[in-house]
DNA sequence: GATTGCGGGCGCA
DNA sequence: TGCGCCCGCAATC
């Protein structure tokens, strides 16, 4: 089996797809080349027509993953996994939050599940979701194509996506434990109620540890055990699945624009800084109103959450040629190592904070309490946890998904 | 509940 | 025959 260092050299050009696009050889070859010289560097968001040799061992090229939305097509061919691409789910209204990004939810990949998503509404407007089917293959989605042969498992694309970026299966699911989260911590919470419940019943000021939770959002952070499983879950799974596999895969580094882009959205949604102090840019992402829409603004803050939002004008970025973004802008980009991708770190989404201007000062008093809180929590969780969330915590990410007020 | 893989079946070119 | 798509099922998370 191959390993780092084996004989098979896996160089760390630019593009490490160029030896797939240069081979001739097709997926519905009867026979594929075993004397492949260089495998390739995990693609998320593999485009036009492109091939890829990976490792069989490549964990995520084992799950057929693809940050794509791509859907399990049957083509009567077991030996051949085919995939076709299900696009992206848009708003109907095709609003923008205030600093410009569109709302690019990942479409559902169960049908039913689809549909589902499809009555529900816009995260950042309340208007109507609507799926923007991909049509880059002739007219017909985007298909990928996956087959193990041996020692690698040859990976080839039909088709340019015509539509942009959805948001990555970690968002989605970041997303969903969010709501699913603060559905279950509504403002009529039993906490919430029960400091209310003290307040009265003493008359006395809330303590601080009460007022942190009214002065906060209690429902934001407040969060149930199976929600916090979920992301240190996420990341053991991310972080295993990309980062620490057999192979010690950095990312090829041209070739890679795409897991890049993908970074730079991603870190774009929940890694916004200002530029001077560093730290999270409150302002600008906040949808304090929404003019293209005209959804009561509470509805937007219900579920504020995890819109999937992404840069346009202002990072210069074109959804539909995402590759065009150059690399390393500081503006757009997060700090992490280039090294990680969004499906090492759990990408995290934007939460749009309630109406109204973010009070920084307080806010970062009541997170640095909340840090505490949770690292508290993390040394009596034992030494398995894992702690890259507090890293997030440490990053300023934290801000984000648990918005203070 | 959602995802994923598989396979039967249908229509079309 | 190849392709796209729908559907259902089972395993898994």
């Amino acid at each position: 089996m191959l390993k780092a260092g084996d004989v098979v050299v896996m160089e760390r050009e630019d593009s490490a797809s160029q030896y797939g696009e240069m081979t001739s050889w097709d997926i519905n070859d009867i026979k594929l080349p075993q004397d492949v010289r260089q495998i390739d560097w995990f693609q998320e968001w593999p485009d036009s027509y492109v091939k890829h040799i990976y490792s069989s061992e490549d964990k995520n090229a084992q799950r057929h993953h693809s940050s794509w939305a791509m859907r399990n097509t049957n083509n009567h061919n077991s030996r051949i996994l085919k995939k076709s691409c299900l696009g992206v789910v848009v708003c109907g209204n095709d609003c923008s939050t205030l600093d410009g990004r569109k709302i690019y939810l990942r479409p559902a990949i169960c049908d039913k599940a689809r549909q589902k998503q499809q009555r529900k509404c816009c995260p950042n407007c309340n208007g109507p979701l609507r799926l923007l089917s991909c049509r880059g293959h002739g007219g017909y989605p985007v298909t990928n194509f996956w087959r193990h042969e041996g020692q690698f498992i040859f990976f080839q694309s039909k088709g340019a996506h015509d539509h942009p970026r959805p948001e990555t299966k970690l968002e989605a699911e970041a997303r969903r434990s969010i709501q699913k989260a603060q559905t279950a911590f509504s403002p009529s919470s039993s906490r919430l109620k029960r400091i209310r419940e003290i307040e009265s019943l003493t008359g006395a000021m809330p303590t601080r540890e009460a007022l942190s939770l009214l002065l906060s959002k209690p429902d934001a952070y407040m969060l149930p055990a199976d929600f916090e499983g979920h992301l240190s879950k996420s990341s053991r799974e991310a972080t295993l699945g990309s980062c620490s596999g057999q192979q010690p895969y950095p990312r090829a580094a041209g070739e890679d624009k795409g897991s890049r882009e993908g970074l730079t959205w991603s870190r774009s949604l929940g890694l916004r800084r200002t530029p001077s102090t560093g730290r999270l840019c409150s302002s600008p992402a906040i949808p304090t109103a929404n003019p293209p829409c005209t959804a009561p603004s509470s509805r937007r803050c219900a579920q504020p959450s995890t819109q999937h939002v992404l840069p346009m004008a202002k990072c210069g970025h074109d959804p539909f040629r995402p590759n065009a973004v150059p690399l390393g802008n500081e503006s757009c980009e997060g700090k992490f190592p280039p090294a990680y991708s969004s499906s090492c770190l759990p990408p995290l989404p934007y939460l749009a904070p309630q109406g109204g201007p973010c009070p920084m000062g307080s806010g970062a008093q009541l997170h640095h309490q909340l840090l505490e809180t949770l690292r508290g929590s993390e040394r009596d969780g034992g030494e398995g946890r894992c702690h890259t969330d507090l890293n997030y915590c440490n990053d300023g990410t934290f801000f984000n998904l648990y918005p203070l007020r």
